[in-house]
DNA sequence: GTGAAAGCGCTAACAA
DNA sequence: TTGTTAGCGCTTTCAC
């Protein structure tokens, strides 16, 4: 039989009240005692029931995911899996909301985070560019005892508990891999459309894109950004301006959430695309890949950075350890060939 | 406050004892009553709390897995997960243990599932062949209460609860669409060396990759496939033989787990080796990408596979739904630029 | 057919 | 500094 506080209790000679003393490091105990406990525990291999534990606490988990303003797809998918995880999360004791603050705006973000309330939130998973407000405000929040997250993009400065989400500089260098084998033998030029240079992700893939087509593929001259803010609209305009830098471009690197300006430039110009590699899989992105407007799409998996961001807000809450090889988060590699089923049918494929 | 089974009680004025009755479907209660219940439940949007009841139940979930006796390297991390998994398993109340059978033996592996104990077994994942005599003893393990699934491949002519693997016909497609883009114009023969016709897996693998090669790169001709069983040796023995039906091969295709044999050859011989796609990462695979030998690895996370599976059957063993975004397997590519770190530092890694 | 009461492993008053 | 006791939400004897 698995060992319980009340062999422990016994084997210790003390009470129950004082193991669940030691148990959960509350002060008021002689080191003496202390001692005695951690043998039996140590003896008997003991190990806590974490569901009787939060059963009898009546623990609620409350988590806050903070998040750019942007309705880019992207920022949709996420969204709508914290939601629909609402649902499961209930039965989990586990409550999340969901807060938006304007796009690229560091102060906003800062100020968001200062705002979180200590007394009410166990966790906050953040979502936001790098700076030193951000890095001073979750610094502050840290220091109250709330567990901090970057979600999607990392911000590795801060005393944040973990990141999740993607390597993102080796996604730009899969990008840069398929980009060199994609377009094939030959001289060209290479159009990188990213978002903002404030955002740790965007720079990181530009980086690994540039590194991989710097060695591997000297032939495509990689051509200067086309900053698009992930705005549709923006990018659209910018863009024939763009294309026009050259007239042998052969490759588009979408590393961003501006895949929506571009197709509406391809498709109104109603001109045939060069490779063009972007991120996301999204419903917009599959259907491109579909269409062959696209012909790769690197993309993380939305589902699994909510849960995983929740699991692991959840086990930094508990100090109990996290299972890294599970919450590590792919880089997944899109062809029209290996899309998943289409959640279209949405109510239905769930659950 | 969420509703407990005390207030279904006080709402349908019975007592505890019968609200469990009618939530755990027992005989022995009046059907006015059930109503009743019920009209409680549904009024209050009760839902139940696994943990309480489990931690009342004193419930252990057992599991067993049946795998091929292979001695591949992607059978060892299957096997990997499962003993490393056991440790966190156990605060889950659940035990598994894993079994080996003689491989592409479908009277063997049929005789093994039919000796488990539906008293002693929860739910088996079965790895192997699909063979009538598979199916019926796999039909026998359900009529006595035993939930079971497939792993890896599927065996969808049985009635097992549900699949834990990837789309295999998905997976042959998309190696087919890279092979066509990495070996690029002109014509060429391609090798496909697979594991057995008995592997329904292997079967779909072949199907999918045919079916892109034929639609969209018609100049490149599939050669007949060599039959390797999974065994180095053998491979490594038929394999001059098979590259010498034609001498324009510009790709090869491991769609099974051959690895091993196609490596040794390379590296005895000294030979370049033309466009080569396998399947699963491994420590050798994930060698031979960063060699340049291999191209592309098609592959499906093996602790993904361990951790839906067990999460499947014990949702079925509780009757409680399965969110299938999760548990859907990825077909991941891997290119030598998205390998996940090593994880040669494997203890500690982990945890 | 139905109910009262004890208890699963753990926590949290409240006493002592 | 330590112990006693009453639950958390659910299940399970054992009576009625």
């Amino acid at each position: 039989m698995k060992p319980t506080v009340n062999d422990i209790a016994r084997v210790a000679k003390v009470s129950l009240a004082t193991v669940d003393r030691v148990l959960n490091a509350r002060p008021g105990v002689r080191q003496t005692t202390v001692d005695k406990v951690h043998r039996a525990i140590a003896d008997l291999g003991y190990v806590r029931d974490t569901a009787a534990a939060n059963l009898a606490r009546g623990r609620i988990y409350r988590f806050l995911f903070i998040m750019p303003a942007n309705t880019t797809e992207f920022l949709t998918l996420l969204e709508d899996h914290i939601t629909e995880q609402s649902a499961v999360l209930v039965r989990e004791r586990t409550q999340v909301v969901c807060q938006r603050v304007p796009a690229f705006d560091p102060m906003a973000l800062a100020e968001a985070i200062s705002r979180v309330d200590p007394s009410e939130v166990d966790g906050v998973a953040v979502f936001g560019p790098e700076t030193p407000s951000v890095r001073d405000s979750i610094a502050g929040l840290r220091a109250n005892g709330v567990v901090v997250v970057s979600l999607v993009s990392d911000i590795p400065s801060s005393d944040r508990n973990n990141y999740v989400g993607i390597d993102n500089v080796a996604a730009g260098r899969t990008a840069g891999q398929l980009m060199g084998r994609f377009v094939g033998p030959g001289p060209g030029d290479i159009l990188v459309v990213t978002g903002s240079m404030l955002a740790r992700d965007h720079l990181e893939r530009r980086l690994g894109f540039d590194e991989v087509m710097a060695r591997d593929f000297p032939q495509l001259r990689v051509l200067p950004s086309l900053e698009g803010r992930d705005d549709a609209d923006l990018i659209e305009r910018l863009l024939p301006q763009a294309l026009g830098q050259s007239d042998n471009i052969r490759g588009i690197y979408s590393s961003a959430a501006g895949n929506t300006g571009l197709v509406r430039h391809f498709e109104k110009s109603g001109g045939t695309s060069p490779v063009t590699i972007a991120h996301e899989l999204t419903p917009l992105s599959r259907a491109a890949l579909g269409s062959g407007l696209f012909d790769a799409v690197i993309s993380q998996d939305t589902g699994h950075l909510i849960r995983s961001a929740i699991r692991i807000m959840r086990a930094n809450s508990d100090r109990a350890p996290i299972n890294l090889a599970q919450e590590r988060i792919r880089i997944d590699v899109y062809l029209k060939e290996n899309l998943p089923p289409d959640p279209a049918a949405k109510e239905g494929g769930l659950q």
